[in-house]
DNA sequence: AGACGACTCATTTTT
DNA sequence: TGAGTCGTCT
């Protein structure tokens, strides 16, 4: 048990108070996973069956990583863990107590995609004006419903729902909402708020459900505690009812996921739920340096309605964290990537160390753009997952297909991919019928004959796919699910299509389905290998296949090349940390977002994000802002954020790497003017320093490029530039980047990227 | 069925 | 700005 020496004091009260209701608070860095896992170790160490233990998160990454931590302190059986996010864990409930809630037991998982789809085509069915009827909108009011547990009628008969909906111009949403779950129900498939719902459901109507899965969790453990919502903080409290062994790990600080129903109140409120509820404070740092640390308990203290707690660290005191302004988002992007690649060569960085993060994906543009130029290799994070795809989604709309017929928005998605002439308006047509005659569209499309007011053509068509499909089924019975999708590929066309497309993207295409069926392979040979407890081969048919990714989205596709900076947003960097981070885009409208300004819960939600942000940093932390910034094609005047106002200007260093005020291109001379003199004033409103004495800018010589660089040398006099006169020390970097150590009398000794220094050179 | 131009709409997104 | 959707034309 010497894990256990290996934790201070609060994490190992944690992890040893093993009974009773408890909360952990655990701030940036605290070690928070480390408790996690050792506390489940302890558990099964004191004797606990692994089956006994739930453990909820809300990522697969995360889930996973728990497991393998878990395994790797005790030993194999631990694999018996109920370990996984709310929604595997709960769709694993559901399809084994599926007759209880009357679903089949492949019920299909709809994602936002299929979500959208549906909602869409409800919204044309009903005729009903797609100005006030949006299908994003209406998707979050359905979600919203079902996250607080209010069903189709419940929401009708609410006055605040309904009078809110009618305020927006969507009297009928409650209708709608209706319908959508029905055509839902009647399509066997559950979208991912239903996994929760429909859980809450199971355990509120079955009292043999309740008492089994009371009885089984004896210990439940939740993740990202701070991150549940009504319907999830409910069903835990259901499911610990009996052995009240709960234990809520999370960060009240660190939630930034109300806009998505995460509920604040489920940390601070947890006391009264449990009177005797234990709380331990991991206030200690392990992360980030002294200065990171203080930086991002000023920001956090302008927050009200928090768990008060003190977040400290031994760590070193560190290099101040810098503020930097920047003309524009052009030249922020500029400043980041000539730090980064000067840091890289100081202080022996690896491109992985560093991260810039944003707040929205749209600013991630300029950064590539010059990463590129200066040839530093970058990621970013937060495109398309894998499996959202075009040519992905569509071989697994195959799969649900065969598994589950009824599943219509798989069927409208493949019916006439590859083209097979069953166009938009016989689908229509179908669809209608279906819909008239309370059928699926799979019952019209298998009787198509009895159907009237289709040409033949239509009809022979529609015969031909529903007997493919009909093929795919039987195989299902005697075949492994590599197999049947090896054969819907080839079958159906997709492979040819695919391979025959010679355009970049076609034959990226290509490769990702070959992935595909690579994986597909995979699972069927590792689940071949397993056997289970009766000596009988683990389940490796097409429906096992599904089960098992239907909710995963893994974003992060393995590269060869690691060793890449990272640029994401804010929210995608909760739970990671950095060396160097850069936080870029402070200026108020953009972070604060506009949309958070004018409440205050909002606004806190913001700051949240901001100490989200600048405690991901561990060893440097640099803070941007542009003066000016491109949206929506037109530029924009902004005004530094309001967060960082709110930092103690003797605690940071207000940092001018002003070298250059023109990039490689032109800056519109009237507007790059305006701009100068608007962010004199702000930062006297702002009480930040000036970044460097303000002094004109050095004359600008209009033919300079790059390559003008390559004569300078040691011991070069410099006429002119921004920083005065100077003496070149010494000449180091690549060809293309030099770095120049330059002595200027006004300045001191400074560091240039003299690819982008303005001199005039004698 | 596919291609092309017009039009619209813009946070964050673990599942 | 620029991506994604929609309607129209071939």
């Amino acid at each position: 048990m010497d894990y256990l020496n290996t934790l201070n004091d609060v994490q190992k009260q944690a992890v040893e108070q093993t009974e009773g209701p408890l909360l952990v608070i655990a701030g940036p860095g605290s070690g928070k996973t480390r408790v996690l896992t050792f506390r489940i170790a302890h558990l099964i160490h004191k004797g606990v069956d692994p089956f006994n233990i739930l453990a909820l998160t809300f990522t697969n990454k995360s889930a996973k990583e728990m497991k393998e931590r878990v395994i790797s302190v005790t030993g194999e059986n631990a694999r018996n863990l109920w370990i996984g996010t709310f929604h595997s864990v709960f769709a694993k409930i559901l399809r084994t107590e599926h007759e209880k809630i009357g679903y089949p037991r492949n019920f299909t998982i709809y994602d936002t995609t299929d979500t959208k789809s549906l909602i869409k085509a409800l919204i044309k069915e009903e005729g009903l004006n797609d100005d006030y009827y949006k299908p994003n909108q209406v998707l979050s009011r359905i979600s919203l419903a079902k996250n607080n547990l209010f069903t189709p009628k419940a929401y009708a008969n609410n006055p605040t729902l309904m009078a809110e909906d009618e305020a927006a111009g969507r009297p009928r949403l409650a209708e709608l909402y209706d319908k959508y779950t029905k055509r839902c129900y009647k399509a066997g498939a559950m979208d991912f708020d239903d996994l929760l719902l429909k859980t809450f459901l199971l355990l509120e109507t079955s009292p043999e459900a309740l008492h089994k899965y009371q009885h089984l969790f004896r210990y439940v453990l939740i993740d990202e505690f701070q991150d549940t919502n009504y319907v999830q903080m409910l069903i835990v409290q259901k499911l610990a009812a009996v052995h009240e062994n709960i234990c809520c790990v999370g960060d009240d600080a660190q939630s930034i996921y109300a806009f998505r129903g995460a509920n604040i109140q489920n940390i601070l409120t947890l006391e009264r739920k449990y009177p005797d509820l234990k709380t331990f404070k991991l206030e200690q740092n392990y992360r980030s340096v002294d200065t990171i640390v203080q930086t991002a308990n000023q920001i956090i203290q302008n927050n009200k309605g928090q768990v008060p707690k003190k977040i400290w660290t031994d760590n070193p005191t560190g290099d101040k964290v810098k503020v930097l302004r920047a003309m524009s988002d052009h030249d922020e992007a500029r400043m980041v990537s000539d730090i980064i690649f000067e840091e890289k060569v100081k202080c022996q960085a690896q491109p992985k160390d560093f991260a810039i993060l944003y707040r929205t994906n749209a600013q991630s543009r300029a950064f590539e753009e010059w990463l590129r130029k200066l040839n530093l290799k970058y990621k970013i994070y937060g495109g398309l997952s894998f499996y959202q795809r075009k040519e992905i989604k569509d071989v697994m709309s195959y799969i649900r297909l065969i598994i589950n017929p009824k599943d219509e928005e798989a069927l409208k998605r493949v019916i006439n991919y590859p083209t097979r002439g069953i166009g938009a308006t016989t689908l229509q047509k179908c669809i209608i019928a279906a819909v008239e005659n309370d059928f699926t569209l799979w019952d019209i499309l298998d009787n198509i004959s009895l159907h009237k007011g289709l040409n033949a053509r239509a009809k022979n068509s529609i015969d031909a796919f529903v007997t493919m499909i009909k093929a795919f089924m039987a195989m299902e019975k005697n075949m492994n699910a590599y197999e049947i999708i090896h054969s819907i590929v080839k079958q159906t066309g997709i492979l040819k299509e695919l391979h025959n497309d010679k355009t970049v993207e076609g034959v990226s295409r290509y490769e990702n389905l070959q992935e595909l069926l690579n994986s597909v392979k995979d699972f069927t040979a590792s689940r071949s290998e397993l056997v289970d407890e009766s000596g009988a081969a683990a389940n490796t048919s097409l429906a096992a296949y599904m089960e098992e990714v239907s909710l995963l989205t893994d974003t992060q596709q393995d590269d060869d090349d690691d060793n890449k900076i990272s640029l994401m947003t804010i929210h995608s960097a909760k739970g990671l940390e950095f060396p160097y981070v850069f936080v870029v885009g402070l200026e108020d409208e953009l972070f604060p977002s506009q949309l958070s300004l004018t409440s205050r819960t909002d606004l806190e939600e913001e700051r949240r994000l901001f100490y989200v942000a600048v405690t991901r940093a561990e060893k440097k932390l640099f803070l941007t802002y542009a003066q000016t910034r491109y949206r929506f094609g037109n530029l924009n005047h902004c005004e530094a954020s309001r967060f960082l106002k709110e930092l103690d200007p003797n605690s940071m260093e207000m940092v001018g790497l002003q070298m250059n005020t023109s990039s490689l291109k032109p800056l519109a001379q009237p507007q790059e003017k305006k701009s100068y003199h608007q962010e004199v004033n702000s930062h006297k409103k702002s009480n930040l320093k000036p970044l460097s004495k303000a002094k004109k800018p050095a004359p600008v010589l209009d033919n300079f490029t790059p390559s003008d660089t390559s004569c300078l040398q040691a011991g070069m006099q410099i006429l002119h530039s921004k920083f005065g006169q100077g003496k070149v020390l010494a000449v180091d970097g690549s060809p293309d980047h030099k770095i120049a150590t330059i002595f200027f009398p006004s300045q001191g000794q400074k560091k240039i990227m003299l690819k982008y220094a303005q001199l005039q050179i004698l």
